[in-house]
DNA sequence: TTTTGAGTTGTTCGA
DNA sequence: GTCGAACAACTCAAA
C-alpha cells in the first residue's frame, strides 16, 4: 500500500485548481491539515475580521472534504512540529503545498523545508495563488520592476495555466491522525450574514458577478452605491477559496463566447484589477520590508504629527466627512468597503490627517475580511505617495468631489449613516456648508446628532503639499 | 551611456 | 455646469 501523504492547507482553502492538492490525491491517501500557527506570524497574525471568516471557510472545506471521503485534520501551534507528529503517527512520506509569500511565511516555509530534507521526506511544492511565475520577471536591466504597466506587459506574454480540476475522491488512510475541534481554534465571531465563506460560495459569487455586472464593471466599479458593481470576490480570494487562475479563465471565457467589444473591455478592466494584485505579490516578494517601511527612502523620517484624536475619530466614522464616515462605518459593521471609498478614507488619513500610514494599515488588517498582506501594504503605501507610484503629480484626493462625483444622491452615504438619511442631496456631501433651516428640516445637530469636520480640507490640504514638498527637497532630516 | 517616452485611480483654475 | 490646461518638472523602462 502506498504511503500516505500530507496536504497542508494554507491560504488555499479549496478543492478546485488546488495544484498540490491535485498531485497529492492523484499520488495515493492524502491527508488533509490545517495548523493555526499564530506565533510564526508575529505582528502579522491574521486580522480579527479575517479570522472569523476563516473560522467558517474551515468548516465549510471540511465539509466539502468529507462529500469526497476526506477529512480536515486541525491543529493548533508551531507548524513544523505538528506536521512531524503527524508524519511519525501516520507514516507520511511527503508534504504537499501551496507556496505564501508573507516575508514571515517565507521564512517559515524554508525552514520546514530544511526539516523536511533533514527527515529525508519529500517536498512538493506549487504556485496556487498566483497567476504567473515570478521568478523571471525584471527588466532587461536585471531589476525587478517598480511601475505596473511594464510589469503587466511583461506577465501577459506568458500564458497563464489552464485550470486544474478537483479531485474526484480523497483517500485517506485507516489510522487518521487527531483533530483539534473547530470550536477551540478560537476564530469564531459574529459575521455579517450577507457573507458566506467557503468554495461553492465563491463560485457562486463569481457566476453573480459575470452574469450581472462583468460586462459594466469598467464603467461602474467606483460607484459605491447598491447595486454595487464590486465582485465581492477579495475575501474569497484572499483565503485561497477561490484561485485568480480560475476567475482569470472564467472571465476571460464570458470574453470569448458573449458579448460587445465595450462588454469585453469593461471585462478587460476587471481581469486588470487581478494583474495589481499580482504586482502587489512581486513587490512584497522583492521588497519584503514593505509592510513596515515605505519603499521610497525618503519619506522614512517623514514628520506625520498627526494628532491621536484624529486618529480616532477616523477609525469610529466620526470626522464630519460622510464620504469618509460612511466607508469607515460600513468597514466596521461588513468587515468591508468598495475601493473608491478606500482610497478616498486612505487618502483622507494621511494626508488631511498626516497620520502615519502604518495606522491605516493597521486599522485595516484588523477590520478586513479580506485582509491579504501584499494588497493591503502596496496600496496604503500607493496612496501615501511612499510606494511605487508612477504619478508625475501629487495627489490629494478632495473627499467632497470625489463625494459629489462617485455618490452623486448620496445614497451610499444615506444607507451608512442613518443619522443623515433626511439631509437633501444638496449638502449631504458636505453638511457644514448647509443653512440651518436645511439642518433642522433634517433633524442634524452639527457637533451632535453627526461631527463637526475634525479639519478644513482646503487648510490640510496646503499643509500637506508644503510638508510632502519637503520630502521631495530633501530638506527633512 | 544617453535619451526619450510614459506612467490606475487627481485637483484647481479660468474660460 | 463643462472643458482643457496647468500643476511642476518625477521616476522608471526601454530604445
Amino acid at each position: 500500500m502506498t504511503a500516505p501523504s500530507i496536504h497542508w492547507f494554507r491560504n488555499d482553502l479549496r478543492l478546485f485548481d488546488n495544484p498540490a492538492l491535485a498531485a497529492a490525491t492523484a499520488g495515493g491517501p492524502v491527508i488533509p491539515v490545517f495548523i493555526l500557527d499564530d506565533d510564526a506570524a508575529g505582528d502579522w497574525k491574521t486580522g480579527a475580521m479575517s479570522r472569523r471568516w476563516l473560522h467558517r471557510s474551515l468548516e465549510s472545506l471540511n465539509a466539502e472534504l468529507r462529500k469526497l471521503g476526506g477529512k480536515l485534520v486541525l491543529r493548533k501551534g508551531d507548524s513544523w512540529p505538528e506536521l512531524w507528529r503527524i508524519m511519525q503517527q501516520t507514516g507520511a512520506q511527503a508534504v504537499y503545498w501551496n507556496d505564501r509569500y508573507e516575508p514571515w511565511a517565507v521564512k517559515q516555509d524554508a525552514q520546514v523545508e530544511r526539516e523536511i530534507a533533514r527527515e529525508g521526506k519529500r517536498l512538493e511544492r506549487f504556485n496556487g495563488a498566483l497567476l504567473f511565475d515570478h521568478a523571471g520577471i525584471a527588466t532587461p536591466s536585471g531589476d525587478p520592476y517598480k511601475v505596473f504597466t511594464p510589469f503587466s506587459r511583461h506577465c501577459l506574454q506568458n500564458d497563464i495555466r489552464p485550470i486544474i480540476g478537483k479531485p474526484e475522491k480523497i483517500e485517506m488512510p485507516e489510522d487518521m491522525p487527531d483533530s483539534v475541534p473547530l470550536t477551540e481554534l478560537g476564530l469564531d465571531g459574529e459575521l455579517r450574514e450577507d457573507w458566506t465563506p467557503g468554495e461553492q460560495a465563491a463560485q457562486y459569487r463569481l457566476g453573480w458577478f459575470i452574469e450581472n455586472a462583468v460586462h459594466e464593471y469598467r464603467d461602474k466599479r467606483d460607484y459605491p452605491e447598491s447595486p454595487s458593481h464590486a465582485s465581492k470576490l477579495s475575501a474569497h480570494i484572499a483565503h485561497g477559496e477561490i484561485s485568480p487562475v480560475y476567475i482569470w479563465h472564467t472571465v476571460s471565457r464570458f470574453c470569448l463566447v458573449n458579448n460587445t467589444q465595450d462588454d469585453v473591455e469593461n471585462a478587460n478592466a476587471y481581469l486588470v484589477q487581478l494583474l495589481w494584485r499580482e504586482f502587489h505579490y512581486y513587490l512584497l516578494q522583492h521588497f519584503p520590508q514593505m509592510p513596515d517601511a515605505p519603499l521610497n527612502r525618503s519619506y522614512e523620517n517623514f514628520q506625520w504629527g498627526g494628532a491621536e484624536q484624529t486618529l480616532q475619530c477616523w477609525r469610529e466614522g466620526r470626522t464630519g466627512y460622510p464620504i469618509v464616515d460612511a466607508g469607515m462605518r460600513q468597514l466596521r459593521r461588513t468587515g468591508w468597503l468598495p475601493n473608491r471609498v478606500r482610497m478616498i478614507a486612505a487618502s483622507f488619513l494621511v494626508k488631511d490627517l498626516l497620520q502615519h500610514w502604518k495606522h491605516g494599515q493597521d486599522w485595516f488588517w484588523r477590520n478586513l475580511v479580506d485582509a491579504d498582506l501584499a494588497n493591503n501594504a502596496a496600496s496604503w503605501q500607493w496612496v501615501s505617495g511612499c510606494g511605487a507610484d508612477a504619478a508625475p503629480f501629487f495627489r490629494i484626493f478632495n473627499p467632497m468631489m470625489q463625494s459629489r462625483k462617485f455618490d452623486p444622491h448620496g445614497r451610499y452615504i444615506k444607507a451608512q449613516l442613518p443619522e443623515l438619511a433626511e439631509l437633501s442631496e444638496r449638502y449631504i456631501h458636505a453638511p457644514w456648508e448647509a443653512p440651518e433651516e436645511a439642518l433642522e428640516r433634517a433633524n442634524v445637530t452639527l457637533g451632535e446628532t453627526y461631527p463637526k469636520p475634525v479639519v478644513y480640507h482646503a487648510i490640510a490640504r496646503k499643509h500637506a503639499l508644503e510638508l510632502f514638498e519637503a520630502v521631495k527637497t530633501g530638506t527633512l532630516s
